[in-house]
DNA sequence: TCTGGGGTCCTAGGACCC
DNA sequence: TCTGGGGTCCTAGGACCC
């Protein structure tokens, strides 16, 4: 093989992007709420080490954090998104080719140097990124993708050690092996909760006894991606860099409500808001959608009455206007709306996605040329004037009272809006 | 009282076609 | 009594990821 594979993971992403502008935070136990101030989707390493588990409920651990004087903050998406990109740019200017994996993971191939080397170039990598971004980084180096998420884990745990370098690279076969076992199956990328506990009760209960399952049994129990998945492991390569970035299949817009909600008459109103929003995200990335799904849904923990439905229209023709999505959505909710239950989540989902090509007008209906037009001038107004100044009445008007989220702690947009940059001072 | 918001891929089974 | 053998497309649901 002529190259290997390297997992660049940003340590504790959120949390380190609020670091990068908030100097008091370095240090401080910190952790970042999802939306909605629900649940802790970021943890600084104290925080971790603390037992504050990822994605629970604040509420659950609200003394634990005061004691530890954390600083809890609401997440700031813009704000991560931008850092995210520059990470990838300057990783960009090192290596060969690069998948963006997830906001906070990129994989990237390396030439197969001896095993020094390619820890001095891990090194390297993790420096450039601190250096020029602020944000820290893990690199993994691997055979395969599977191989190098095994190697991530290896770091994270070095870290936790204390003296970890932050760099590890996957050791040769039989070494490999030794490394697999301490592997509990269940931390292979992968095998989730479902999968681990199928082999569990065949006796398997790390990494390389997985590997070495047979593959009828593999394909026949875990299809062929927990065939791939072993392959993978054992150094064989079947899972290839994503280089360009997959088409988008569907695209969601949701949010929980801040409170219940009963009203229908909210409930359009949040559709509304989604399916504008889906479509503008439509628009950002030059598609076109048909197909919409709407959904509301009660609350799914604690004691019943739960409830929760979801219907899907197509539309005549594919688009990325606005208006024709929430009418949509008032239809839809005609057909799932309930009285009774307090809803706590509505959203809409966008599929059969292609990308946008001119002159797409069915034979039917109004040209989509007005359409687009008009979307483009609320794009250029809301572009120039802030997110939400114009779009259809069904989605509320901006005045009105924002009952779709909390956010009770957002840090500044410190490289989005020109208003909120970080202020230096002589 | 309070539990995120995105995504992907795979399979089975039904409808329909010749 | 006997009742083909392919295809394709679509959908629902399950599994996983960050």
């Amino acid at each position: 093989m002529d190259s290997v594979i390297a997992l660049i993971d940003c340590q504790a992403f959120y949390v380190s992007c609020e670091r990068v502008f908030d100097p008091a935070l370095r240090g401080r136990p910190t952790v970042v709420l999802s939306n909605n101030d629900g649940c802790i989707i970021a943890r600084s390493a104290s925080v971790k080490a603390a037992g504050v588990p990822m994605g629970a409920p604040v509420f659950k651990w609200r003394d634990e954090l005061e004691a530890m004087d954390a600083a809890v903050l609401s997440s700031n998406y813009a704000l991560y998104a931008d850092l995210s990109r520059r990470v990838t740019a300057v990783l960009e200017t090192m290596s060969i080719d690069l998948e963006r994996y997830s906001i906070d993971e990129c994989f990237v191939t390396l030439p197969a140097l001896d095993r020094d080397a390619l820890r001095a170039l891990g090194e390297r990598i993790r420096r450039r990124v601190r250096d020029w971004v602020g944000i820290p980084v893990r690199v993994a180096i691997g055979p395969t993708k599977s191989l190098a998420k095994i190697a991530d884990e290896k770091a994270k745990a070095d870290k936790r050690a204390g003296d970890g370098t932050g760099v590890y690279v996957c050791p040769p076969e039989p070494d490999l092996d030794v490394l697999l076992y301490r592997t509990d199956v269940g931390d292979v990328w992968g095998i989730g909760p479902s999968y681990e506990e199928t082999l569990r009760e065949h006796g398997v209960t790390t990494a390389a006894e997985f590997r070495a399952l047979p593959d009828p049994w593999i394909r026949s129990t875990m299809t062929v991606v927990g065939l791939r998945l072993a392959r993978e492991l054992r150094g064989q390569r079947c899972l290839d860099l994503d280089l360009v970035g997959p088409d988008r299949q569907s695209l969601v817009r949701s949010r929980s409500f801040g409170a219940p909600v009963e009203a229908k008459a909210e409930l359009r109103q949040a559709l509304a808001k989604h399916a504008q929003r889906a479509a503008e995200k439509l628009r950002e990335e030059d598609l076109v959608a048909r197909g919409i799904s709407a959904f509301i849904t009660t609350k799914t923990h604690g004691p019943p009455p739960h409830y929760a439905d979801e219907a899907q229209a197509t539309l005549d023709e594919h688009t990325a206007a606005a208006p024709p999505f929430v009418r949509s959505s008032r239809r839809l909710l005609d057909a799932i709306y309930r009285a009774g239950p307090a809803y706590r989540k509505a959203g809409v989902m966008l599929y059969a996605i292609r990308p946008r090509r001119p002159h797409q007008g069915s034979l039917f209906g109004r040209p989509v040329q007005d359409d687009e037009a008009l979307m483009q001038a609320v794009d250029r107004i809301n572009g120039t004037m802030g997110r939400g100044t114009i779009g259809v009445a069904a989605a509320g008007l901006p005045g009105d009272r924002d009952w779709t989220m909390t956010r009770d702690n957002t840090s500044q947009h410190y490289t989005t809006r020109w208003d909120e940059l970080p202020v230096a001072r002589a």
